[in-house]
DNA sequence: GCAGATGTTCTGCGATACAGACGATAATAA
DNA sequence: TTATTATCGTCTGTATCGCAGAACATCTGC
């Protein structure tokens, strides 16, 4: 165990390299799919019920609400995603999948789950996994903070962000 | 072992979460340093006498090369950094700690060894170090990538830049 | 009803990636 | 040697993105 004294520091040099690395395997598997990799990750939450509307969707995926706007545009002129109004509070629009939405999203997260494998595919097989759940569990880790690292912070996306 | 087809595909979000979260934090830490985490990057390549010149320096930040000049810009401004010509090759320019920048990058190793800390403090003691260690790892062997994953991408930025 | 809070969109600004051009220099070929 | 090509750093122009703030609609609480 090296202490903090010891140490180099270069989490964030590693955790910057793996997104890049991730955003570029991205692009190829997603092809046109309205906002790359940010395009995915809100089908993925649109499909899991779990939040709605845009405000939550922002938060989860870190993206600025702004942006949030005209990407889900594309993704409904694309036709995988519609807005409705919340019928309970209608200052807010729920964004669902539509059946073109659904599919797609099936068959990209299988070629998602590709690039992670490919991400990793130096690391022996076990490593790679347990890798790739201990990073989900800490990144979920986050979310409970009562500090709120979690939240959106500008220049992760400068630093990695994908085309 | 979930298998391909049951995996969510959400690496890619956690190693954004987690970027994110880092950058939040470094933003504190690293104060006025110019370039944020970014400049911190360079300073520590800086420091490791291994490339001296901006386009390795690019490479390994996955930064854009005109970014790259404004930012070592900054840091020879704070009187970080010194940029002199390479002997050698009188194209390329060495980028050299001065004295300060060298005890500036001391200060800030160690409090960027506590950003991690703190970024994994949810998580038990050993199981944080071991998945801070895996994570490393995995970085580096993209290094050696033959298709060479771990070129400059645009978004990373985007998503998780930092301050 | 009214004041304040919230969700979405829009505008303006700054930071950044990227493509491309440029000058200086180096490496290689003729 | 001379000419061609490649590389390094810089600069310019364009598009994207995060962010602050305003505007509008709507909700909540008084």
């Amino acid at each position: 165990m090296a202490s903090t004294q010891e140490r180099q520091a270069d989490l964030g040099w590693s955790l910057g390299a793996l997104l890049r690395g991730y955003l570029k395997l991205s692009a190829e598997a997603l092809g046109d799919l309205p906002g790359g990799a940010r395009g995915f990750q809100v089908l993925s939450i649109a499909a899991s019920n779990s939040c709605g509307n845009q405000a939550q969707i922002a938060e989860s995926t870190g993206l600025d609400r702004t942006v949030l706007t005209y990407l889900i545009d594309d993704l409904e002129k694309a036709g995988l995603v519609v807005r409705t109004p919340d019928p309970n509070d209608r200052r807010s629009r729920r964004v669902t999948l539509t059946d073109a939405g659904t599919e797609r999203l099936t068959q990209l997260t299988s070629r998602m789950n590709q690039v992670e494998d490919r991400l990793l595919s130096r690391l022996p097989r076990d490593d790679a996994d347990s890798l790739r759940a201990a990073i989900v569990r800490a990144a979920h880790s986050l979310d409970d903070d009562p500090e709120g690292v979690c939240e959106t912070v500008d220049q992760v996306t400068a630093e990695v962000t994908s085309a």
